[in-house]
DNA sequence: CTGCAAACTTGCAGCCACTGCACCTTTGCT
DNA sequence: AGCAAAGGTGCAGTGGCTGCAAGTTTGCAG
């Protein structure tokens, strides 16, 4: 959509303080009240959480292969869900967490958005260990899971790392399903 | 201080939006202007961010005995500092945490200042474990450990489950350094 | 082509969060 | 008593955000 495109190129340009909503609509053509229909805020112009992403990510989790455990279901699923992102938007993916990284207001936002998509993961894991949603093992399985996530994230986006999305997320989550092994030895 | 307790009070009773900055100014017997003088907004005065914790917990990182590997001193580290903190204000955590659960903009905010202390934790760790603050072992420590954390508050808030908040903490910590393994076995 | 309804867009008025500045009151010390 | 630092306050103004009551466009049936 313009308005989030113009919105994440503004906020990149001179910083997310020094653009206000009445700039985002203009760079998109359209008038400030109109930019309100479409987000319920500023910070969702940049970040623009994908409403159906927490069905779609219970989905996966629920259509991996039988014979997965609930740990390896989940890591495949986050694998498809996000190699499916970056091959469609890698590029603007890449550039919007330049600026969230740079912003708490913003850094804050994504981290509720992926909390309500732990809502989710956390009922469909339950389902597949037989256990309830508010139990420990499905709750903290994808909090870490996600905590995974953002580290994998937060290396792929510094400029001095190049290694690609998701030979980081896997090395993450390898890590994490080791028990967090120091890395000198056990 | 008054006006944060005032604001986690009123926001109890009546929802975070149905509160004003004005009310909660009124209620602590302060002007609207004298609440920015002490809080950068709303929200701060309900979330109440220590600005000290993230040097604290960096200073209990290194503090640990130097027998303990990394996993182990970020363990302890964070049971010394959440044992305090409960000890010192637990009842006004559970108050403050039951409305925070409510607001999503409100769980951000606990997440970004979780992140900001997650960075100073990051350091700890990775001195101790002689890498960089960037590496991924040092990152994905502090950062599922977090995860844990989170997932024992919200259990711990949960008035169905009576059990004290350090055996939540203690139990998603063993589940974490064991590799996250599936509770009907491995 | 006409008429019409649904969808989309807009202006306006207004609330509230938040800030910079200048002023005042209190406090504590000489 | 005099003074200076610290803290509280009023005021004016910006910007985020919303409800409402209009236009305007779009697509389709008559």
């Amino acid at each position: 959509m313009a308005l989030s495109r113009a919105a994440v190129t503004l906020a990149h340009e001179r910083g997310y303080d020094n653009v206000t909503v009445e700039d985002i609509s203009a760079a998109a053509g359209v008038s400030p009240r109109t930019f309100f229909n479409y987000f319920a805020g500023k910070e969702d112009a940049i970040v623009a959480p994908d409403p159906e992403a927490g069905a779609r990510m219970r989905r996966r989790v629920l259509e991996q292969p039988a014979e997965l455990g609930p740990g390896a279901a989940l890591r495949a699923a986050l694998v498809d869900e996000i190699a499916e992102g970056l091959a469609d938007e890698g590029e603007m993916w890449l550039l919007r967490m330049r600026v969230v990284q740079q912003h708490p207001v913003l850094l804050a936002k994504v981290f509720a958005s992926g909390e309500e998509a732990e809502r989710n993961l956390a009922s469909a894991v339950a389902e597949r260990s037989g256990q309830s949603s508010t139990d420990l093992y499905p709750m903290l399985l994808v909090a870490a899971a996600g905590a995974a996530c953002r580290v994998a994230f937060a290396r792929w986006i510094d400029p001095d790392d190049g290694r690609p999305m998701l030979t980081l997320l896997g090395e993450a989550l390898d890590l994490l399903f080791a028990g967090l092994a120091a890395p000198g030895g056990p």
